[in-house]
Order: structure tokens, then sequence, then C-alpha cells
RNA sequence: GCGAGAGUGGCGGAACUGGCAGACGCGCUGGAUUUAGGAUCCAGUGGGGUGACCCGUGGGGGUUCGAAUCCCCCCUCUCGUACCA
């Protein structure tokens, strides 16, 4: 490459130069099993592309795993580093009702500007493994994997009241829905029985939360897991119905306060409801229930709603004592948690209590709570024991035996517990009960714009998966694709494309209509990447075995809960179908931290637009009112106007400072404000890196030379080559980035420069700032690029220093500092520090009563 | 309410298994260079006295020769979650 050498350090030149040199020469590219180098697969997760483009916050994550492939390459290790696009979505199909543009016009253009804006910052992808959700070459697979998930049993069809957005025209899952609202657009979601796919990921709840543990994921996320999976322990106790057939079981987590239940409670969906209700309640019972269908979940959760029910005008028969108790109805009482029934225990639950307050129901205390515990709490014990208050802790069991022969005085709650079950066991009245919030996955979407089902609905009433051999099931082409506003799909005015008729029998039947949910595409998008270009299996078996796990997997914490634990939920199918061969994709896990925005907000807290503020002087003031204003961090939107433009700051300042700038704004995990300014630090930085190498003329400045360092420049080098080795293997980029800060502030101002000493330094910066640190290699004169030379090693003893400060104190006081062998014992350490003259009157003639000597820090004298 | 995480200069943040708090960067102050601005370079920059002393890591207690770091209590903020029986 012959080109005219720039005196100037001018990312604009030389970035799209390397860029396009990377590409061109696959530089990146990636070779299963070589047998020289351990493998390492480092996954970012994949955008979706929207059409406003990338923002701040993906090159962060991005930024950090490119930083370590391009170091572990540099350390010998074959790394796996791919990128793609999780292309189904909303917003494109949205975009098509809006404008009538097609989806995949769409979707490719938002591809192409994704992924030329990925590629202006010099990620070391290797590209030829893109892969694309919405390619029918792709999502062929999703649908075959659709239907290992059938014969398996794990996925079927089921009539369930879904989350129906009329705005949308479509169903949302209930992580969709954030209160009462769509989560795309702010829609009223209202619910309605449709049928539906629903996938079986409770049959894995209870492997979703154990393998948890032996996962490398930060705590916060695993909790965030296991509280979605929500797992509890119980029993289910049958009341029988007073004048009737009918059993009511219930699930409790508390069965030793069974003798406390002084009332039941049904869901208002509850089938039970109208065989039970007595001829002067029913009407009143119906039309509660009625009105409870009607009320939205939004209103229904609400916080601090007043209690509402309705008393059945039916008893059951508590089975521990045989008193009949009266059994109401009430919206507190969730259909889809448990059995959809309680005993309420009001004497014991905050809820029960509140519900028995409202309705004038009898509160029974059965346990005196612990004295320590309910001081601590505040509780008056007396009132709790004249059930005037509801006492949840802990404490020792009261009237609680019965002549049925269950007798669980004095017992504590734990004890309580063990023994009632025992007791409902052997008496055949309930058993010992597991339970779990996390439901069945609602898989279906009244949307064109993702996977068809490969799935169909003969005449004869079967309903049957595809032959593998048929797929993919290609989305046909349509002329119009808003949804038709009742609960069919786009996909319903698919004409001729929704009759099928089965090659090997003739049989006709209609096609699913559905499409899968965005998640499923990037359920498996990992194994893909492993054989992108199969076309005969979703991946090589072998293939897979080399490469997974996932070593790395970095992105957003907004996926904590509903992308990792579904992508789980069908690696853990495919392992027990033998496809895969570990039962868990993501071996660690790193979240990156939100990028803020920069905001104001006025004396009320009021937030102003950013482009309604003006800096005057050193304070911010409202452009219209004058008004003075306070910056703080928010979250970047379009409403604030604090969007910052990737593109905008890579044209300004380039993509090396960019990178810098985002990997030393803080630890990776934390969540830090942008400020535009400060990357001005990053590029004076790669200034002084370009000068201290690159003379007025362009060339190799003639500071740089053969001339041995000195051995402070030695143990510098050395230091840093440790500290950036350490910290890269760590992720803790930002002091990494001092390091070499420090590194170039020392060496800009020596001269000469030892050169192999420059060479080294342009090593360690090269995964952080790749365009610079190759263009500089290639003006040292080298012709290969850097991407693939061995990372320097340090040399410990050349760290260590002869002489080194030691601290004395005088009673823990900084008294004086002073050289001292830098291999000094503790007893070498102390005879010098009291023979220090400072340290001595200090001492001020004090018997010295002890002597704290830590080698390499400190000396402390405790005298008196 | 519950669960998780975090509180360090004007700002972003450093600080190894307890060992000189504030590395590095931004900003700011002074100086050099410059017609000016920008850029660059040099010096300074936690607070208070301004001597060699004192105070300082959200607040209060404790352990220790020594605490940002460990223990107890409290406060604030962020994220997640929400009647889950």
């Amino acid at each position: 490459m012959a080109e005219e050498k720039s005196a100037a350090y001018a990312p604009a030149e030389i970035e799209p130069k390397w860029q396009a040199y990377w590409l061109h020469n696959h530089v990146f590219r990636v070779r299963d099993f070589d047998p020289e180098r351990p493998k390492l697969y480092v996954l970012d997760m994949f955008p979706y592309p929207s059409g406003a483009g990338l923002h701040v916050g993906h090159p962060e994550g991005y930024t950090a795993t490119d930083i370590y492939c391009r170091f572990k390459r540099m350390r010998g290790c074959n790394v796996l580093h791919p990128m793609g696009w999780d292309a189904f979505g909303l917003p494109a199909e949205q975009h098509a009702i809006e404008t009538g543009t097609h989806p995949r016009a769409t979707t490719e253009r938002n591809i192409a500007n994704f992924r030329r804006q990925i590629q202006s910052f010099g990620f070391s992808y290797d590209w030829d493994r893109e892969i694309n959700t919405t390619d029918p070459e792709y999502y062929r697979w999703t649908q075959w994997i659709f239907i290992q998930l059938f014969k398996k049993g794990l996925a079927y069809l089921d009539e369930v009241p879904v989350n129906w957005c009329p705005a949308l025209g479509t169903v949302l899952a209930n992580e969709e829905v954030i209160n009462g609202l769509s989560e795309r657009g702010g829609h009223p979601v209202v619910r309605k029985p449709m049928k539906q796919w629903m996938l079986r990921i409770t049959d894995y709840a209870e492997r979703l939360l154990a393998d948890l543990d032996g996962l490398d994921w930060p705590e916060g996320i695993k909790e965030m897991q296991r509280n979605w999976i929500g797992k509890s322990t119980g029993a289910e106790v049958d009341f029988q119905v007073v004048d009737c057939e009918e059993n009511i079981r219930v699930y409790t987590t508390r069965p030793d306060t069974l003798f406390g239940a002084t009332y039941m409670v049904l869901s208002p969906e509850h089938p039970l409801l109208e065989r039970i209700a007595s001829p002067e309640q029913r009407a009143a019972v119906r039309n509660y229930a009625q009105q409870a269908a009607k009320i939205s979940d939004f209103d229904r959760m609400e916080l601090n709603r007043r209690k509402t029910g309705v008393f059945t005008g039916a008893y059951a028969v508590n089975p521990v004592n045989r008193e009949s108790v009266p059994i109401w109805t009430s919206d507190y009482v969730m259909m889809t948690y448990g059995t959809g029934a309680i005993m309420a225990v009001p004497g014991h639950d905050e809820r029960d209590f509140e519900f028995a307050q409202t309705f004038g129901l009898p509160v029974s205390c059965i346990i005196e709570p612990d004295p320590g515990e309910a001081a601590r709490a505040g509780v008056d014990t007396a009132a709790v024991l004249a059930g005037e208050a509801c006492w949840s802790g802990g404490g020792s069991l009261i009237n609680s035996a019965s002549e049925q022969g269950l007798d669980i005085n004095g017992l504590s709650v734990d004890d309580a517990k063990r023994r009632t079950t025992c007791w409902l066991e052997q008496q055949g009245l309930g058993q010992a009960a597991v339970n779990y919030k996390l439901r069945d996955w609602l898989f279906s979407r009244q949307r064109y714009w993702g996977e068809p089902f490969p799935v169909v609905y003969f005449e004869d009433g079967e309903i049957d998966v595809l032959d593998e051999s048929e797929l993919p099931v290609t989305l046909p082409e349509l002329a119009d694709f808003k949804p038709s506003g009742t609960a069919e799909s786009p996909l319903a005015k698919a004409g001729d494309w929704l009759s099928y008729r089965d090659p090997r029998t003739g049989r006709v039947g209609r096609r699913e209509t559905h499409t899968m949910p965005q998640w499923a595409g990037s359920c498996w998008y990992y194994l893909r990447y492993l054989d992108p270009r199969n076309h005969d299996r979703p991946w090589d078996p072998e293939k897979e075995k080399y490469w997974m796990p996932v070593d790395l997997y970095v992105g957003g914490a907004e996926h904590a809960v509903l992308h990792l634990l579904y992508a789980r939920f069908w690696h853990k199918v495919l392992y027990d179908l033998g496809l895969v061969s570990t039962s868990e994709p993501f071996q660690k896990l790193v979240n990156q931290g939100m990028i803020l925005g920069v905001s104001y907000r006025d004396r009320q807290q009021r937030l102003v637009p950013n482009d309604l503020v003006e800096r005057r002087d050193t304070e911010f003031v409202h452009r219209e009112t004058g008004e003075i204003l306070e910056e703080f961090p928010a979250k970047m939107s379009k409403s604030l106007k604090n969007v910052v433009n990737p593109d905008e700051i890579i044209a300004k300042h380039g993509a090396d400072a960019f990178r810098l700038y985002e990997m030393f704004m803080g630890p990776l995990e934390a969540v830090k404000p942008w400020r535009t300014k400060d990357i001005e630090g990053l590029t004076r930085f790669l200034n002084k890196v370009w000068r201290m190498l690159i003379g007025r003329d362009g060339a190799v400045s003639e500071a740089v030379g053969e001339a041995p360092m000195n051995r402070d420049q030695e143990r510098l080098l050395h230091a840093t080559i440790k500290k950036v080795t350490e910290d890269c293997e760590t992720l803790d980029f930002n002091t990494a980035i001092s390091q070499m800060m420090i590194f170039v502030n020392e060496f800009s101002a020596a001269e000469p420069r030892n050169r192999s000493a420059m060479e080294a330094f342009i090593k360690l910066l090269s995964p952080f700032a790749p365009h610079i640190a190759e263009e500089l290699w290639q003006r040292l004169g080298h012709s290969q690029s850097l991407a693939w030379e061995a990372w320097p090693e340090y040399d410990e003893e050349k760290i260590k220093q002869e002489q080194v400060e030691i601290l004395v104190q005088v009673q823990g006081r900084p008294k004086s500092r002073m050289m001292m062998p830098g291999d000094a014992d503790a007893g070498q350490m102390q005879e010098l520090a009291l023979r220090n003259p400072e340290v001595q009157a200090a001492i001020d003639g004090r018997p010295v009563r002890k002597v704290i000597a830590v080698p390499g820090r400190l000396v402390n004298i405790v005298a008196g």
C-alpha cells in the first residue's frame, strides 16, 4: 500500500484505510478446529437494526468484546467473534403499515446502515459469518427447532386469556405489557381468550433454576431469573364444600396457619364459582366476575387499591378442625397462580387481613409473635393476640389443636409446617407441593414480519407440523400489512399461500397464519454462527462440540430475564435431544452499563430539552425564560433531545478516540454519563502517541532509536505490559488506558526513545485503538497487520525496585518517608526506621511498645 | 413492600488479600507561545489554617497499630419486581 504519509494524526484518513484492509483481506476470518490454539467464543448480543441507527450504547459492549478478542488473538487464542441481525420485529411492520414499504426493504436498508456504522468502529468481526434472522436460510432452522419442540410435546395450542392490544391488532406476551400498556407504543391492553401456541417452558423451571448456580453471571441477573421463575414450597390442601360434592383445592406456603383460616377466596375466573354460589348470591357473584374480566390488568394490579369481593353464599370445611368457613371471591386472588383459590388467614397474612377488615370477617390469632422479632418490627403483640393486628413473622403456634388428631401448639412456624403437611398427607387431605411463578411461554403473534409456523390445520381436524424437507415455509408476498383488527393475522389474507396439500398423503389443509415472536430467532443464533452456511443442518455437531459453550457473552441488562431465559430453555431442549453438547449456552455473562445523556431540569424539577438550554459562562440557562438550570445525567431520549449520534462523534474525533473514551469512562458494568467534551482527553492522548513516534515529516521520529532504556523506563515498560495484560483479562479497560497514558506521558518527554519499547507499546494499544496502531506499526516498517503479532511479555524482575520509598508512621500518623531496599524484611525496616532522626523526634523518648513493618509499604511505630 | 447494586474533589472515576485516599482524564487557575482564537507546552488544583498543624471516602457507632475497604444501626440514589397465597 503506497500512499502519502501525512505528518499529523489524521483519523479520517487512516481509519477507513485499515477498515478496508481488514475487510478485504479477511484478516479476522476464523478457522474451525485449529489444533494449535485454544478456542474462545466471544459473543455480543446482536442488535435489532432499527431505523434510528446505532446509539452510543451499542458500541460500548462491542468495543469491550473487540478489545478482548484482539487481545486474546495476540495471546494465541482461536477466537470466534461474529455479528448478525435480529431483524424480525414490530417497527419494520409498523412502518410498512404506515408507508406501504415492504418490511423486507426497510429491514435491508436498516441492516446496511447498521453494518456501515458497526464497521466504522473497526471491530474485528468475522464478517464471513454474518447472519440475519429474517433470511429464509436462517429461519428455516428456527422452524426446524419448532418442529423438534412440537414433536417433544413442548409446543401446544391452548385457549388462554391473552393480552390483546386493539391498537396494535395483536396479542402480546406478559413481558411485553408494562403496567397494562404495550411496551411498544404504550397502547392499552385488555384480556381476551384466544387459541395460541404455547411453549412448555414450565417443564424446565426446575432445571432453569438449578443450573443458574454453575454460571459465571452477575449475581443480580441470576437473582432476577430466580425471582422470575419464583419457586415456592408449601402444600396443596382440599377443602370440602358444605352441602356440595365439590372440593376446593388451595395452594399455601403456610400450612402451619390452617387453624387460622377463617374464610376462603376464589379467583373471579375460578371454574367452580358458578357451581358453588348459593341461589341468593349467584347474581352478585356473576356480576362481580364479569366486572373483574373487564378491568384491565393495570387497574387490577394497581398498588394500594381497595380490596373488593363478593360472598358466594357457600361454606367449606376447614380440614384440620371441621369448622365451616365462608367462601368469597375477589380479584386479589389470581387464577394463573397456584390453584386459583386460597385459604385466607387474616391473622397472619397482610392481604387477607386487609380483606377481612374491609368486609368484617373474623380474624383469629394462632401464632404468638417471637418477642424479639415483634419488638424489632415495632408490632404490638397484644394487638396481634387480640386479632387486631396482623403478624406474618415467626413465633410459636397457639390455638392449634383439634379433635381430628392434629396438635401443633408450641411448635415453631417451620416445625408446624412440617407436622401439618405430614398430617394432611396421612389423612389424604393434601400433600406437599411446589409452585412456580413462571408460566408457559405464549409463542404466537398475529403479525406479518415474523417466522411462519411450519404447521397445518388439516380438514379432518388434525393439526400437524410439516415434514422437515418442506422447510423453509417462506413468508408470502402481501399487498397490505395491516392487522385485520380481529385476532386474525395479516397472513390470513395470503390467498393461495394458505392452502396446503400434503405431498405424500394428498390431505389438504390450511396453514397456520400466526407467526413467531421476535425472541424466536435470538433463541439459537449463537449456534448458527458456528456453521452459518450449512444447507443441510442447522449446525455441524463437530463444530458445535468444538466451539460451545460461549465463553463470554456481553450485552445489556434489559435482556436479563426474557432473552436469556428463553435461550437457556431452547438450549436445554436441544441438549435433551442430543443436538448440543452443553447444558447451558452462555458460560460467562457481562452486562455493560447504560450510557446516559446529559440533561437539564429547572427548580421545579421539570425536564428541559437540550435544544432549549444555553451555556452562559459556567451556568446553564433556559433559552427562553433565562432560568438557571441544573445539569444531571438521564436516559437518552428523543424527547429530551440528548441522544448522541455515533456517526457525528466518529466524524469529529475518529473511531479510535470514541472507543477509548467509552472504555475510559468507567467500569464496563457501571452506568455512566456521556460527556462529549471528555473525548478530547482521549484525542490528546492519541495525538501524543502519534508524536511520540512520528516526526514533522511524517516519517518515524528521529528520537526513536536503538539506544537502551534506562532503569526507570524499563521498569515503566514492564509495569505497563503487566497492568494492561491483567486488566484486559478482567475487562478493566479504564485502568488499562490510564496506565498507557502514564507510559506515554513519560516516554514522549524522553529522548532517545527505545524502538522496541515503542513497538511493545503499540501492541498494547492495538486492541483499544486498532487503526492508529496498525498505521504506526506500518510506518515503523512492518508489512503485516499487527492483529496476529504476539502480545508482549513482561519480566517481573524488571518491575522490582532496588530502593523503595517507605512511609514511617508514629501512632498511625505519617512522620517520615525514607528509601529502603526493596527486599528489606520487617526486621531491617524496623531498624532503619528507628534510626531515622525525624522518627526519633516524633517518638520523643517514649518507650516503643510495638512496631508493625509491612515489607514494601510502611512501618508503624506505637510508642508511649 | 420485596430483591439486587451503588454512595469517594467542581465532574468521570483510581486505590492489590485492611497499609501514604484522590492514580488517569475532564474542568478550573497561573505562566510560555500566538495579532486573536484554537492547538501545544510548563506549573498548580480535596477542604481549612496557609509553618512542619487539623479535617476529610453518605451519617452514626464498633473492631484494629492502622478502615473508602471488615462488623452493627441509619439515610439517600439507581435498577428490577409487584396482591405469587
